[in-house]
DNA sequence: GGAGTTCTTGACCGTGCGGTCCACCATAAG
DNA sequence: CTTATGGTGGACCGCACGGTCAAGAACTCC
């Protein structure tokens, strides 16, 4: 019927988070956008409106592809309890976040006071983030390896925080070696070997 | 000899402070920095040279008092033990940084990438909170608080850290409540109560 | 009071921004 | 092949930005 795109979205979704990702949303020109997208302004308006909701589809598309990700990582490491290990001290070799942090925090810095909708994507993302580390808490409740007591979804926001704490260390220039002696000290406080072992 | 100026550097940086806090770097125009300041273009230029260099002053300006702040608290609370407590629970009470967060943390997230000199700033800037912390805890060692065996650098990082995701965690909208609990929680697990309790 | 010096004000400038629009093009249906 | 439809690329627009500058105001010293 009519002339087909020569553009993937989703691929065209990555090359704007990176762009957005490497140098903040103000920071960001059209100009940018067309060089990383490799797409024309009238492209880019007709596909997804203004450079704002652009950003957002890419956050959206970020933010999904981070919990895919999350879910991913939980349910598929063997003992719940590694998993939640590797929650801290993973994102520090991760090699598409070094040092630029993480997305949504970034964006959350930036645009969160002037960006209602911003603001309640990050509040709604972290909501799920805790939810998804709860379940695992849990799971490692289940197999014997933290206390059965404490609720999961406490232990979970403590291990959000340190982890967001940890990934925003990294972004100052902190060196790789005391950003993992740190973030195994935190591991060893938050999630102690077993259960009853004090 | 001449006109003397008819404003004070300090209440001028204070205020262009508090504006960079609110919309971020890029986001703030001249305009806004002279209406906030009350001082016209030529003034602003002629006083602290182009916008970057004045958001640069006004950034050493904060981490300036931040740390004078940090150095009379962690030194006058009579129980160091307290006043590393403190470090987590106080940031979420505080007026000046509700929901706005750390501006250096803020600025790190929307220029480090972009600005060296910002990022540098930023690496010396928590270097100097990990000092002072560290200097902290050692005294909660002496003071029979702490475990004397442990590394206290090693702990300012991780209390440095889960800090810092406190302050994050509170910029995406989690309600007081749960972000106290979650400090309280997580200066249980940091800072158990007695040196050999375990 | 006059001279000299610095501060202040606001008009002005060039640039690059986000956003619009339209002529052209590639495709699919008839 | 023709036609209709949607995609593409870039020229174009108005605006607000960061930054400059010159003329006047306020002050000190002589």
């Amino acid at each position: 019927m009519a002339r087909p795109r020569t553009f993937d979205e989703k691929q065209v979704l990555n090359a704007v988070r990176d762009q957005f990702w490497d140098a903040g949303y103000a920071a960001t020109s059209l100009e940018d956008l067309m060089r990383v997208s490799g797409l024309g302004k009238g492209s880019l308006y007709a596909a997804f409106g203004d450079k704002r909701q652009l950003f957002l589809r890419a956050l959206r598309s970020y933010t999904d592809d981070q919990h895919d990700a999350l879910r991913k990582a939980l349910s598929e490491t063997p003992r719940a309890l590694d998993a939640l290990r590797l929650l801290l001290t993973a994102p520090i070799d991760d090699p598409t976040g070094t040092r630029r942090g993480c997305l949504m925090a970034n964006s959350t810095c930036e645009l969160g006071n002037a960006d209602p909708e911003v603001l309640a994507h990050a509040h709604r993302t972290y909501e799920t983030s805790t939810a998804l580390i709860g379940d695992c808490v849990a799971r490692a409740q289940r197999e014997g390896d933290l206390p059965a007591g404490a609720d999961p979804i406490a232990l979970a926001r403590a291990l959000l925080a340190a982890q967001q704490g940890l990934v925003f260390m990294s972004r100052t220039g902190l060196d790789t070696a005391t950003l993992t002696a740190t973030a195994h000290s935190l591991a060893a406080q938050l999630l102690p070997d077993r259960a009853g072992a004090h």
